[in-house]
DNA sequence: CAACCGATCACCT
DNA sequence: GGTGATCGGTTGC
C-alpha cells in the first residue's frame, strides 16, 4: 500500500474519477484501529463550466478548497442530515472534484456499523456489507467523516488520518453513466464505477 | 436577514 | 415508486 501522488489528482476531474477506482480510502482512528475501502463509484465534477458542480458560481467560503491545490478533501453537508466527501483535483487555482459514492469495505467493519448505528450479524449478510459504503452519504457516516473537522484534510500526507492509497488491485472493467441527483448538466456520462461490483450504489445501468 | 433548496437516505406502499 | 426529514450556504429583498 502506498499513498497517492500529489501529481495524480493534479488532473482533470474525468480522468482522476476514473483512475481512482480501485483505490483504497484509509482513515486511521485512535489507538492504531483504521477503516478502509476501495473505491467502487465515483463522480466527477467540473470547474466553473460545469453548472451542476458547487464551483460553478465561483469561490465561496464553502467552497474554496476546490480551488486550492489538488489531493485534499471538499467536504460539504446536504439535505440538513448527510455529509459528502470529494477530493480535490487539477493545479491550484483550478477547480474540479470527485465525489466518492461508493466503497467496498475492507477493514474496519464494526467500526464502520457502529458508525451508522447498527451491528452486524454473524455471518454478515451481503445485505448489510452494502448498506455500510454503498453512497455517498452513507460512506461518510460509516468513516465518520464530518464537514467542521474533515473539511481540506490533505489525502496525500503521511499523517493525515484521511488518505488515498494504491494496494495493486487491478480493475477489469469500467462502467460510464450520467450523473445520480443533479438537475443541470444530467446529459455528461461523468459517472464512473467498477462493472459488476456488488457495492455500487443505485439501480441504473 | 429571511427564504429557498439540495452531488441523500430510510422507510412507506 | 413515492416522500418526509432537516439545516448550512446562497441568494434576493
Amino acid at each position: 500500500m502506498e499513498l497517492l501522488s500529489r501529481e495524480f489528482f493534479a488532473r482533470k476531474p474525468e480522468v482522476v474519477a476514473r483512475a481512482l477506482l480501485g483505490k483504497v480510502v484509509v482513515r486511521r482512528l485512535a489507538r492504531g484501529k483504521r477503516m478502509a475501502g476501495r473505491i467502487v463509484e465515483t463522480e466527477a465534477y467540473l470547474g466553473v463550466n460545469d453548472p451542476a458542480a458547487h464551483a460553478s458560481s465561483g469561490k465561496t467560503p464553502r467552497n474554496q478548497v476546490l480551488f486550492g491545490p489538488p489531493g485534499h478533501a471538499y467536504i460539504y453537508f446536504t439535505y440538513g442530515m448527510h455529509h459528502c466527501m470529494n477530493f480535490s483535483c487539477q493545479p491550484e487555482g483550478f477547480a474540479g472534484c470527485v465525489l466518492l459514492r461508493a466503497l467496498e469495505p475492507l477493514d474496519g467493519l464494526l467500526q464502520m456499523a457502529a458508525a451508522r448505528n447498527f451491528e452486524l450479524s454473524e455471518p454478515h449478510t451481503q445485505r448489510e456489507l452494502k448498506n455500510l459504503t454503498s453512497g455517498p452519504g452513507r460512506l461518510c457516516q460509516a468513516l465518520a467523516i464530518h464537514r467542521a473537522s474533515d473539511y481540506g484534510k490533505d489525502v496525500v500526507s503521511p499523517r493525515s488520518d484521511l488518505q488515498v492509497m494504491d494496494d495493486g488491485f487491478q480493475v477489469k472493467k469500467v462502467a460510464r453513466t450520467p450523473r445520480i441527483g443533479i438537475s443541470q448538466a444530467m446529459e455528461l456520462p461523468l459517472r464512473f464505477y467498477i462493472a459488476g461490483n456488488a457495492f455500487v450504489s443505485g439501480n441504473r445501468s
